[in-house]
Order: C-alpha cells, then sequence, then structure tokens
DNA sequence: CTCCTGCGAA
DNA sequence: TTCGCTGGAG
C-alpha cells in the first residue's frame, strides 16, 4: 500500500484522459492536425482501404467539435465590426436631401430623393481601375459556370454554382463545381440519384458542405417534381428553395434568367455603397439598414440599365481596392469621392518610404 | 443574434 | 493568431 503507487496510477489515468480529449490544457495547434487528418482520411478514402478509416473520421469529428469549442469561446462577436460609422463625426459631406420617400411609412430609415452627386465619375473611375485589374470573379463569378452547355443545364450550373459560392473562395467554388462536372452532376435528375455523402465529398472543401449537401438533394428533388427539372424562373419561387436566399435569388434572376428583377447586393456592394461610396449619406448609415434596404435604396435612382453590370464591377472591386479590411485607398483613383477613404487604415506612418 | 465550415492572407 | 470569404436559417 505505497502512495506513490497511487501516484502513479493517477498520473496514468490523467494521460490517458488527455489523450482522448486531445489534451484538453495544452491544445495548441489544432487547425493543422485537423487538415492533416481529414487529408488523410481523403487519400484513404480514394485508394479504398475503409480499415482505418472509421477511427480517423472519429477523431476528426472530436477534433472538430473541441476546436469550434475552443474557438467560438475565445473569438465570439468579433465579426461584423467592419462598418464602425466614425464617419458620422468625422465629416458629413454633402448631405442630400432626405425624406420619407413614401413607402415603408412604418420605418424610420430615411430614403434618397436625390441622386447621389458624383455618382456616374465613380463608377467610371471604378470601371477603369477595374479594367486593369483582375479580380477572381472576372474569371470564375457564377455567372461563368457553365457557359458552354445548353440552357437548361446552364441555368441549374447557375444556381448550383450561386449556392455553393457564399462564404467561400471564388476559386474554391470553381473547382467544386468542375468536379460535379466532371461526375457529370451538374442536373438535377443526377444530383436527385446522387448519395448525398458523396455530393458531400465532391463540393469539399467549400463552406457549410454538409447543408449545402442536403440543400442541394432537396433543390434537386423540387426542381424535378415541380419545374420539370429546370429551375424556378420567379424570384419568390426561386427564394422557397432551401439555402436560397434574396442575393442569390437575384443573382440567379440576373444571371440565369437575364431578367432583371432587382439589383443583387451582397456585402461589397452593401459596403461600397452605403458605408464608402455612391451613397454618402450620413443618416443613411444608420445601424438597421441591412443589404435589402441598400438595395431598395440603389433601385430608386441608380439607372435600370446599370443594375446588371453594377454587381460584378462592384465585386470586383471590393475583391482587389476597396477591401473590407485594409483597403488600398493609395491605389483608389475615386478617393476624392470617398466619405471613410485612409480612415480605417491606421498605418499612414509606416510607410515614409 | 448565433450557428454553420475550412482555409488562406497578413 | 485573427479575420474574411459575393449567405442563409433558426
Amino acid at each position: 500500500m505505497s502512495f506513490p503507487l497511487f501516484k502513479n496510477i493517477s498520473a496514468l489515468v490523467n494521460v490517458t484522459s488527455q489523450k482522448i480529449i486531445f489534451s484538453s490544457s495544452s491544445f495548441k495547434m489544432p487547425k493543422t492536425k485537423l487538415s492533416s487528418a481529414k487529408r488523410e482520411i481523403n487519400s484513404s478514402a480514394d485508394s479504398k482501404s475503409p480499415g482505418s478509416e472509421s477511427a480517423n473520421g472519429e477523431s476528426v469529428q472530436k477534433l472538430r467539435v473541441f476546436v469550434r469549442k475552443k474557438r467560438t469561446k475565445k473569438t465570439v462577436q468579433t465579426t461584423v465590426e467592419e462598418v464602425k460609422p466614425e464617419i458620422l463625426d468625422q465629416k458629413p459631406c454633402s448631405l442630400p436631401e432626405i425624406e420619407d420617400f413614401g413607402y415603408g411609412k412604418d420605418s424610420s430609415f430615411p430614403r434618397l430623393t436625390k441622386t447621389p452627386d458624383n455618382w456616374e465619375k465613380v463608377l467610371e473611375g471604378i470601371r477603369k481601375m477595374r479594367s486593369s485589374e483582375d479580380a477572381p470573379v472576372d474569371s470564375m463569378g457564377c455567372e461563368k459556370a457553365g457557359t458552354s452547355l445548353p440552357p437548361k443545364e446552364r441555368r441549374f450550373a447557375v444556381l448550383v454554382s450561386s449556392l455553393l459560392s457564399s462564404q467561400t473562395k471564388d476559386h474554391v467554388t470553381h473547382g467544386a463545381i468542375q468536379r460535379l462536372l466532371q461526375n457529370n452532376l451538374l442536373t438535377a435528375e443526377a444530383i436527385d440519384k446522387a448519395d448525398e455523402g458523396e455530393i458531400k465529398e465532391l463540393i469539399y472543401p467549400v463552406g457549410f458542405y454538409t447543408r449545402k449537401a442536403s440543400n442541394m438533394k432537396k433543390i434537386a428533388k423540387i426542381c424535378l417534381s415541380k419545374y420539370d427539372g429546370d429551375i424556378p424562373s420567379t424570384l419568390e419561387e426561386l427564394l422557397q428553395l432551401p439555402g436560397i436566399g434574396p442575393k442569390m435569388a437575384h443573382l440567379v434572376m440576373n444571371v440565369g434568367w437575364n431578367n432583371v428583377q432587382g439589383i443583387c447586393v451582397d456585402t461589397h456592394v452593401h459596403r461600397i455603397c452605403l458605408y464608402r461610396l455612391l451613397i454618402n449619406d450620413p443618416l443613411a448609415l444608420s445601424r438597421t439598414s441591412t443589404p435589402e434596404e441598400t438595395r431598395e435604396a440603389l433601385q430608386l435612382w441608380l439607372p435600370k440599365e446599370e443594375w446588371v453590370p453594377i454587381n460584378p464591377l462592384l465585386v470586383g472591386f471590393g475583391q482587389t481596392v476597396c477591401t473590407p479590411l485594409r483597403p488600398r485607398c493609395g491605389i483608389c483613383t475615386v478617393s476624392g469621392f470617398c466619405p471613410s477613404a485612409f480612415k480605417e487604415s491606421p498605418s499612414p506612418s509606416s510607410k515614409t518610404k
């Protein structure tokens, strides 16, 4: 009956449990471990060796859960603070006339009744910058999805591409679409018949691939039963599909059907229009403003022939120049019109070169 | 508002 | 290590 023995046992138990939960206290490199484990699983799945696959899969599951807990505990709501309308205090640049526009009378959101000054110069300047820059959206945007396909397949490709593209880098989306194409999984019939797990593997690593895979199955089934394998042709019906929100619905209407029902407002368009360029309206910086409200405000004054081109224009501009983090105001030729130019980059002293 | 996913840039 | 990615749903 020795005390040291008990101590040793206790230590042993500790070590074992730490191994099981992947060493809770000194958990250092979750992502690298997770990535390599994931790659291992992928390669073993390719070589068809189901022996160690389940064990690795379990480990990855545990790892993922743990990483998620760890991350959400530390970095909670640090996500959408990009806005920070300090512009309100900075400089009221030429306040446009504001009045209740007659619709949305209950809403306190002010509407522009006057076309913003200089919007044509701003757009022209952006267009010039975009002609020399090469943004990801130009080569891999979902507008380009399946351009060589028959109309019906092309529309379906646009829909799937839009679905996959949310919160995912363009080249990742593009790769997933290519993989689906190679496996002939870009029609409603094929996806409806295909296994959901197989779809999931093909579209990995797009964001939220589990949910998107199940959404794709549901969408394929709906398209088959109600639209004869084609995609819905109205905004309302598109919005009924799972995983399709206002942004995607407008995009699909514009690109898939060539039927302009509204402006496709995504985060880039929202940010650039509302907080930086074009609208320049301090009152419009209300926190209640959403992309949908931005869309309505834009549609009030922007000529309709600009509704479609403004999306790729501003998206590419937002990807290359007017980025959410560290916007490159130095190379922006329209920074003179921008109320927030050189404001968000707190590093003016670092470049004495 | 919160969650869902992994990954690359800085 | 942190943050954003052409978002959507509960």
